[in-house]
DNA sequence: GTTCAATATATGTTTTGTCATATACTTGTA
DNA sequence: TACAAGTATATGACAAAACATATATTGAAC
C-alpha cells in the first residue's frame, strides 16, 4: 500500500510520532501527492509495528502527553527500498468533475460555464497554493542543494504542472461553450494561445 | 457519491443493464475518467433502486441470460440534474508515483532513471489510447456536432492534458538527474522546450 | 476562572473500492 | 464432444479511506 511506503519514507529520514507524521509530514510536506486522515496514521503504524517494520518506543514527557516515537526496523528499510526501486503500475484516473462534464448535456450553458469557472477558482488557487509552497523550499535551501531537496522540487513541479494543464484545459473549454453559443458571431473557437493567467 | 451520478448519468440517455454498464459504459466510454468493478455497479443499483432513483424490469431473453434493465426514475432525474449542477470540491492529489520520487535520495541515479523511463512508458501508451479513442470519436461524429459531443470530447481533451503534462515533467525530471549526475560536463539543465514526442 | 489552541492517541462505524469465486445459458471452434 | 468466449448476475471477504467522537494535559488569552 501507499500509505505504508510514505510512512516509512518519513520515518526513514527521521524518527517521528503519529502526531508529527499527520501534522507536519502529511499536511505540510505531502498534502500535493498524499493525505492521509489522522486515525488511518495511527492505525498503520500499529499495523506496521505488528509486521516488525517500524519500531516504537514510549517517550515521557513533562508538561505535555505522553507520546510514542517509531523509527524504521531494519526490516522496514529493506521493504521501504524494494517498494522504492520497483514499477508500480498507476492508478486509474478517477476524476468526479469530469462525470460532471461527460453528463453536462442536460446543463444550461450558463450553469455549465458556472461550474467551469468555479472549478477555475479552484484551481487557481491550488496553484498559487502549490507555487508558494514550492518557492518556500527554494528559499529554504542553498543553491546547489542536494539531491533530496531536488527530488522534492520535482514533486512540486509534478503537482504544477498538472494544475496548470487543468487551468489551460478550463479555459478552451470556456471557449469552447461561449464559441458554441454564439455561433453566429465572429468564429474564435480554440485560440491556442492562452492569454492572462 | 460520483458512481452513483455517472451511473445515473449513462441511465438518463438510456435504459441499461449491469453488465452493459460495466462493458459499454465504464470499460469503454468512461475509462479515463472514472473505472468501476462488476460487483461495485450490481450492488449499488440495488441501492439506488431502493432509494427509488433507479427501477428495474426483468427482461427475459431467449438464447441468453435473462437480464435486468435499469432506467433512471423521476426522483433519479432531478437527483442527478441537482447534483451535475452543484460544484463539489475536487478531491486531494494522491499520486504513488510522487511518493516514490519524494523518497527516492536512498536509490541511485541509474535506479531512479529507470523509474522515471518506465512511468514515461507508460504514460506515452495511455496517451495513445487517449489518442485513438478520442480520434474514434471525432470519427464517429459529424462536423458541428452536438453538444453531448463537444463535452464528451473535453473529457478526453483533460485526460490528454494531463497525460502530455505528466510526460513533459517526466521528460524533465530526467534532464534534471543527467544534469545534476555530471555536473562537470557543459550545464544543459532544464531545456524549456522539449523535442521529439 | 474559563475557554481556546496545541499536543497526543484511541476507537467505533460507515463508505468505497477490490478481489475472488460462483452460477447458468448459448454459440463457435478445435 | 469438450472447451473457450460472450452474456448476465450474485455474494463473501477484505482493504483503504473517511467521518465522528472520545480522552488527557498544558499554556495562553480573555
Amino acid at each position: 500500500m501507499s500509505l505504508d511506503h510514505a510512512i516509512m519514507g518519513f520515518l526513514s529520514t527521521e524518527e517521528s510520532t503519529g502526531y508529527d507524521l499527520k501534522t507536519r509530514c502529511f499536511d505540510r510536506l505531502a498534502s500535493h501527492y498524499w493525505t492521509a486522515d489522522q486515525a488511518q496514521i495511527y492505525r498503520t503504524l500499529d499495523r506496521l509495528e505488528q509486521q516488525g517494520l517500524v519500531s516504537s518506543k514510549l517517550q515521557i514527557q513533562r508538561g505535555r502527553p505522553d507520546r510514542n516515537v517509531y523509527r524504521l526496523t531494519e526490516a522496514g528499510r529493506e521493504n521501504l527500498d524494494g517498494w522504492l526501486e520497483d514499477h508500480h503500475p498507476a492508478p486509474p484516473n478517477r476524476d468526479p468533475f469530469l462525470i460532471q462534464i461527460a453528463f453536462a448535456d442536460h446543463l444550461s450553458d450558463s450553469a455549465t460555464l458556472e461550474l467551469l469557472s468555479r472549478a477555475r477558482e479552484e484551481h487557481q488557487r491550488r496553484l498559487e497554493t502549490l507555487r508558494s509552497a514550492a518557492s518556500r523550499l527554494d528559499e529554504g535551501s542553498t543553491d546547489g542543494a542536494g539531491r533530496g531537496v531536488m527530488l522534492e522540487r520535482m514533486t512540486f513541479d509534478a503537482a504544477l504542472a498538472k494544475e496548470r494543464a487543468t487551468i489551460d484545459w478550463l479555459d478552451d473549454c470556456i471557449d469552447s461553450i461561449r464559441g458554441a453559443a454564439k455561433d453566429t458571431a465572429p468564429k474564435r473557437r480554440r485560440s491556442g494561445k492562452k492569454p492572462l493567467r
